[in-house]
DNA sequence: TCAATATGTCAAGAGATGTTGAGATAATGT
DNA sequence: ACATTATCTCAACATCTCTTGACATATTGA
């Protein structure tokens, strides 16, 4: 991921009803969700939920697919990974304790909580 | 960290002069650097740079301490790192892969690589 | 075709953001 | 005190962002 990409979406995530849209998009996962829904859920006429989604789309950070008379929008995963990674890796690649402040907070520092980090990363103990 | 700190953080952080700031920022890890030193490394007049720093600093991105003539700027360690926790906590709960995709990238990527993350995090491995 | 549903487009306005250049403030050495 | 260095503040301006309400478009079922 290159900066300007980066900036675009950063800029895309920094604001409320984005972020929430955001939120809701990632927890629908790969089902996505119709605007109208969106809206709702975020607490927007059909006219401002179209402005944040159309502006979320141009940042790369959700895609959209038509279906009937909805359309379905989805959060892009990959890119959403690819920008943590982004300043994750501008950040670790100068001062690791970033990175391990990162892979701290929750999912490592609760071993009771059923996150579902342990099935795709099975083998990753950070020791702090 | 909560939404509203997290919007302040990225919106800080969505423009190309405060992001190179920042970077450069992290680079210098503790010892930090005058305002005249980020101005020509950035590129960007007095005023600009104040400008930028002042607003990272509102933000919360990197904190500032006078010393003699010079004021110096650090960037904020613990702040970055909630803020990738916050990204990647509201992320990870829904979907995994994003985190995955997050430990992929860099520092395991390239086992040859001489990242400082060892030192740190010695027993992490994604096996991916 | 007509009405209903779902979403997008447009123009107008308020407010925020980023740039510049001139000048103010603060700390230091002579 | 004075000149120098380092940084910040301010006003002006152009530009971008977000919101609203009215209206346009697209899809479907009766």
């Amino acid at each position: 991921m290159d900066e300007m990409q980066a900036i675009k979406m950063l800029g895309a995530l920094a604001q409320e009803t984005r972020l929430r849209i955001v939120r809701y998009l990632v927890g629908r996962a790969d089902e996505g969700a119709p605007a109208g829904e969106i809206g709702k859920v975020v607490d927007a006429t059909s006219s401002r939920a179209s402005f944040h989604l159309s502006a979320l789309e141009r940042a790369g950070v959700i895609t959209s697919e038509r279906r009937s008379r909805s359309i379905i929008y989805r959060a892009e995963f990959d890119r959403l990974g690819r920008l943590l990674s982004f300043l994750l890796d501008d950040c670790c690649g100068a001062h690791p304790d970033i990175r391990a402040c990162c892979l701290r907070e929750r999912c490592f520092q609760a071993p009771s909580s059923e996150s579902g980090l342990e099935e795709h990363c099975p083998s990753v103990t950070c020791g702090k």
